[in-house]
DNA sequence: CATGAATGAGATTTCATTCAT
DNA sequence: AATGAATGAAATCTCATTCAT
């Protein structure tokens, strides 16, 4: 959780503070005109600071960038074994892991397309600070596929494949946007995605498992946020 | 095919063979360091040619990465078509297009990867210039798709969502490369997605339609490659 | 002894000592870095005090410079006519000022190559400051040496020459160093340096009043340092 | 002779002519206000270019400053062996050898201070590369005083210590010009300084030589400058 | 008195673009 | 058509200095 950038300032609640104004502003910016067409001046502007102050932060202005790449690849980490730790059926917890993984892209749309336009941007070893994050955000999705396969839910089939298939339902919400806003909603899209991908991987056994988690759902007022397995 | 990048020089054939020259050299360029570090004298050294040239060929630096993108969304609305032309059946169609746009990207990896991190770079209409050749690849999947939904292979679904998530397969191919790299050939990569996304979409029709193709490539000596419907 | 540099504090012990460990630190980071290379920041995390604290003793960054400086200048001034004080023989006293020159010079080796170095960095007035004090001292050695010739000591001569020739004696230990260091010590330094210069200046008279002070140097147990005349 | 300052332009005689142009600028100006105070913009006013030009033909400030310093170093590898080749006589060898090290001096007094006080300023290879030509030059009149020791012209004695006092001496006109300039010509300080020291170090013999050759000298009319052994 | 966060001016350096040759 | 030297605008980053606490 911890990050190298290291700032000159001291007081950690300031720190906390001062980067997140930072962080704001630049995703804004850079989700808009890029990394290079942004400038620290830009950012200082919008995150209503001096440009000196940035520096206090943040050693280079290629910081900037791997802490607002942080922030999203960080979202994914926190947020998805979130939204499936109140759950046991290894189905369930798939679903509910893609599910959260969607929305949480929404929630940072404009920043995980910058973390597919950018992670280039940043020099090699924070580069690949980002990609392990990431790695470790798809490990999490392997193993609810492999938990799966193990209960007999999902058929033999290479998982890394699949969790990648996944993982890109999850990303092409925010890469595509442009052209899925205007036809669908992030429900109708993670149901339809959802659909033909589990369709195509499930035993019959799952299939059956997967209607029947579909029944108590509807029984319940409740809603799918709120099962229990 | 027309570009509106324009040319102060007028032999045609002499700006095919610049542009190809420069192209080829920024391609490289542009995938190793990125459009915003890749400058113009580095382009001109590695294509063999001064500085000033480039602006013969060229209004600006912009246009010369907008060259590079067209030359592989171009790629795309090239290969893909052909890759079908002799063939009638729908779903083989399908297959032979999604196949085909996999290999596409596989020989233009570098400038796929660009293609993601490169088109905000470019000025709106440029930008619009790029997503529209896109979306014209994208519909000949979709029509494929539609096609195999006629004929009764493939179930009702949202088409557009089954189009991104084929279209996600052939890309992911070029993005998550580091990735799979190291644990798949393309051929696996392709036949396991196809598994993947087809088992969850073709109707039982389909499903038994599909089993007769395989068995058909299977009894010829000549292989999927050469097999006509 | 008195500095235009003023401070807001009105405490003059506090000044003093606060002003010490500035100019501890201060002289250095200038030797080692230099007084530009030197930020106030440096200064103060070296003297163990806060950057904002140093301007309450100092107007600007110049000032430190300035104080530096003074404290070399002020030393000389000092610590020669205290060498030559208890003599009263005009050769000896000569001899002493500039055997005390030199070890002022090497007793503040880093102050005395920053003053050649960094005189100029300052403001007109400041830089005259330093010129002036540095004169006073010269002047020292001038006398001595005029009280010399008036003694038939030293031949008729220019005296400037010969007094810059014997500053620059001193001066030289210090600027030169990382010639000198692995070849002579200070001591042996002196002493050539001296036979040299004396020997091209004193009169026969001379030549025969400073071997009857060797003689008489050699006859004590005392040594040089505790001679009277 | 060829220094590591590389340039991006080719042609040699335009590196030249360029060099000069802003070597010309830099000493002035590093000279009036520090190589600090002294910015690109001002350097490239004062040689009438725009402040790109100057990064074609040097790739930091730095390089600027070695620039400078080198042509001083140099000036003196060069001249100083020029003015005794014509003279066999080692000690007529030993004072052209200063007279002309004080003329290359007078000829470059603000850049030989600025070797003085911005030597430090270069990184640490560029500083090696300055003191060692700079001790180059040093043994130069070292030698010439070993070869007057041999010849029985000069004691024995520490020939470190007389070569230093020798290369202060030419030094010293310039170091201390704002003192000496309202005193002495050029000519005056030249004579008066070797009286001094030559007095100091000759043997009887050397002396006798010593009047030999102003004899000689005084019968010509050509005077000393064309003089032969 | 002391602190240290904040400011903002200014310097170096890079590079797209032009243009004389 | 081609070259490559020259320009100059713009961006990053540093740091002396101030000032609220």
């Amino acid at each position: 959780m911890k990050t190298d950038v290291t700032s000159i300032v001291e007081d950690p609640d300031l720190v906390e503070k001062r980067r997140h104004q930072i962080v704001v502003a630049a995703t804004q910016l850079f989700s808009e005109q890029g990394f290079y067409k942004t400038t620290i001046k830009d950012i200082a502007k919008k995150a209503g600071v001096s440009a000196g102050l940035v520096y206090l932060y943040v050693r280079e202005k290629e910081d900037v960038l791997l802490l607002v790449l942080l922030q999203v690849v960080e979202a994914y980490a926190r947020e998805i074994p979130k939204a499936m730790e109140n759950f046991t059926d290894p189905l369930e917890r798939l679903m509910r892991a893609v599910e959260a993984y969607c929305r949480v892209v929404d929630g940072h749309r404009a920043a995980t397309v910058l973390a597919y336009r950018s992670t280039k941007s940043l020099s090699p070893d924070r580069r690949e600070l980002i990609q392990q994050r990431e790695t470790e955000t798809n490990d999490i999705i392997a193993n609810a596929i492999v938990a799966c396969m193990k209960a007999g839910l999902i058929r033999k089939l290479n998982v890394d494949v699949l969790t990648y298939q996944l993982v890109l339902v999850a990303h092409g919400w925010a890469l595509k946007s442009w052209y899925f806003k205007s036809r669908l909603t992030l429900e109708e899209y993670i149901v339809d995605s959802l659909d033909i991908l589990l369709a195509g991987v499930l035993t019959p056994v799952g299939q059956l498992h997967r209607a029947e988690l579909r029944d108590r759902d509807a029984r319940n007022d409740l809603g799918p946020r709120n099962s229990r397995a």
